[in-house]
RNA sequence: CGGGGCGUAGCUCAGUCUGGUUAGAGUACCUGGUUUGGGACCAGGGGGUCGAAGGUUCGAGUCCUUUCGCCCCGACCA
């Protein structure tokens, strides 16, 4: 490609609304522009990076047996209809109607459309597994979208289905597509880790999501030091305490504690450490069929985890509850405890499973409980709910919890029977009985990739490409085009590199050595051949993007130079 | 969806509080000249329904009402 000729608009300034250095770098250098909130232009040289990522992630599917296809952006409404999932999925879903008025969506994602591919053509346990994905452009309504690729409404998915007819062959496909998302993004370069994630109301046996290490990442995930372990904080478990702090001695007793109410209150007034404490955490919690306050108690010094708080309750989604409410239920906020708590459910945390010396709420104003013995308490709901912390043990080896921000680059999911049970999506065992199929998915973010590459790789002066995402590897960048014997060589070995399939552009515009080289380190080649005032005694330059080194190399060498980089 | 901010040249912004020449700067763009190793310089030039609609006024970029869009925080996010 001739710069001089290419579509390249890069600008000194960078977007007043552009906040990740992704989003600044990749508009200022002329990869994407925003045409309206969370949709995108990709230009020629997001495009490219693009197709390198969709290729790298079509290799590596088509190695482990899956088939690519592509399937109607536009889906029928009854479909989703027939999963449930119009309503669940609710205003995300972008809707209109043909000119039959017949209603249909914008596909946010395909366990539907794929469902009902295969229902009907796969019936039998011998055409399994079989394994269907596709490279898209998915829509999604969000209600934020927000830092250019990284959250789009519009935005380019790989998103994958399994179908097995045990779930024993899921699990093998699961690790297979685990270590295929791997290898993807060992070759984009990126720094990243699996980590356990929630399954959430989707239901299924497991699920992982990749996570992309940036500090910008909108997820936070719990890693251990020494070990593989990592988990997305929503889900994220812990050892249990080696060491306990010494206990307070006391007998049941109600005690009168004017005006205190926060666990800090109860520290100090008893002092006492507040493992030794219970936190009550109201939350209103959403099914189907309404509302419900729902009580949590966790230890003092825990933190109520607003998903696992959800799983134990089996409720769709929770909201925060007003003083207001809490009392018109006949609650004492400040001094909510779980003894003779019959007003709303409660779950209690496992570390309060058997503990003794516990100090509570008593249900009544500037009162409280001391030398309080959980097992009177032991028919009742004990669930995990509590957040695992920075410092925690980590769940499967003796390290200890790092927190670190992940961009959630892929999701994948046992489903199991989540689909093809509503759909009817059925196959005929080896005894001849009907069964639904069961299912995985796997879904990676292609466009979110361009974004989390440049998250992780970029410097003050821009983006840098690895070896497999840049758009063209090589920039020939010929200082002063005047300089008839600096042109002449640049354009011989732009043909020469041309020649051996080598992606190469050369900057044959009319401008100064500074511009040039800005615009260079801006869109981020990997490496730039500086042809310039060096040439008279024999030399070319080659700036290496991520060092940022200058190398002097003999004209003549360049060649072969440049083709061992490669 | 709740809270906040912002819409003026392709881009970044000043001007709005306190209404009053022909609406400005930088940058980008075009022409000519000089320059040529880190976003050059000089001269000339093109480019605006001041987001939109309505209102107040002799007069509105500026005041009022409505509305649309974009960004940020939160809620939400298979």
């Amino acid at each position: 490609m001739r710069f001089s000729r290419a579509f390249i608009p890069t600008t000194k300034e960078a977007p007043s609304d552009a906040v990740l250095a992704s989003h600044i770098f990749l508009t200022r250098a002329g990869f994407t522009s925003q045409v309206a909130a969370g949709l995108y232009n990709y230009l020629p040289l997001g495009k490219r990076v693009l197709k390198k990522i969709e290729q790298i992630v079509n290799e590596e599917m088509n190695k482990v047996g899956a088939q690519e296809v592509d399937l109607s952006f536009v889906t029928p409404a009854d479909l989703w209809e027939e999963s449930g999932r119009i309503e669940k999925f609710g205003k995300e879903l972008l809707r209109f109607r043909d000119r039959k008025e017949n209603l249909f969506v914008l596909g946010p994602t395909h366990e539907e459309m794929m469902v009902n591919l295969v229902r009907n053509r796969v019936t039998s346990y011998k055409q399994l597994p079989l394994n269907l994905y596709q490279i898209k452009t998915k829509f999604r309504d969000e209600a934020r979208p927000r830092f250019g690729l990284m959250r789009g409404r519009e935005f380019v998915m790989k998103d994958g289905y399994s179908f097995h007819a045990t779930q024993e062959d899921l699990d093998r496909e699961f690790e297979m597509m685990e270590a295929a998302y791997k290898r993807i993004l060992v070759r984009l370069g990126l720094d990243f880790r699996v980590v356990e994630a929630d399954s959430g109301a989707i239901g299924g046996s497991g699920s992982k999501e990749i996570m992309v290490i940036a500090d910008s990442g909108e997820d936070t995930i719990a890693i251990c030091d020494s070990c593989e372990y990592g988990a997305n904080v929503e889900t994220a478990e812990r050892a249990s305490r080696s060491e306990v702090p010494q206990a307070p001695e006391s007998d049941f007793n109600k005690f009168s504690t004017p005006n205190v109410k926060s666990i800090e209150d109860l520290e100090a007034f008893f002092k006492v450490d507040a493992y030794y404490t219970m936190k009550c955490v109201a939350k209103k919690m959403h099914y189907e069929d309404g509302d419900q306050v729902v009580l949590f108690f966790l230890r003092g010094d825990d933190d109520l985890q607003e998903v696992k708080a959800v799983n134990a309750a089996e409720a769709l989604e929770v909201e925060d509850v007003s003083e207001e409410e809490l009392k018109a239920l006949g609650l004492v906020p400040g001094f909510m405890g779980p003894l003779d708590m019959d007003k709303v459910p409660c779950v209690f945390d496992t570390s309060l499973k058997g503990a003794t010396q516990m100090i509570c709420g008593a249900n009544e104003k500037d009162q409280h409980f001391v030398g309080v013995d959980m097992s009177v308490l032991d028919e009742a709901l004990f669930a995990d709910i509590y957040t695992a912390k920075e410092g925690d043990g980590c769940p499967h080896c003796e390290g200890k919890l790092l927190y670190k921000k992940g961009i959630e680059v892929g999701h994948i999911f046992k489903l199991g029977t989540t689909y093809s049970k509503p759909l009817k999506a059925d196959f005929l065992n080896e005894k001849g009985q009907a069964e639904p199929l069961i299912m995985g998915t796997y879904g990676m973010g292609i466009s979110r990739l361009i974004a989390a590459t440049i998250e992780q790789h970029h410097d003050e002066k821009g983006c840098i490409w690895t070896k497999e995402t840049a758009p063209y590897s090589v920039n020939i960048m010929v200082s002063n085009i005047k300089d008839e014997a600096q042109l002449a060589f640049g354009e011989k070995l732009y043909q020469q590199l041309q020649e051996v399939g080598v992606e190469v552009i050369i900057d044959d515009r009319k401008e100064r050595f500074g511009f040039k080289m800005k615009d260079a380190e801006l869109i981020g080649f990997p490496f730039t051949i500086i042809v310039g005032k060096e040439l008279v005694n024999g030399n070319v330059q080659v700036l290496e993007r991520a060092t940022l080194e200058k190398r002097a190399v003999f004209a003549e060498k360049i060649f072969d130079d440049i083709m061992e980089r490669l």
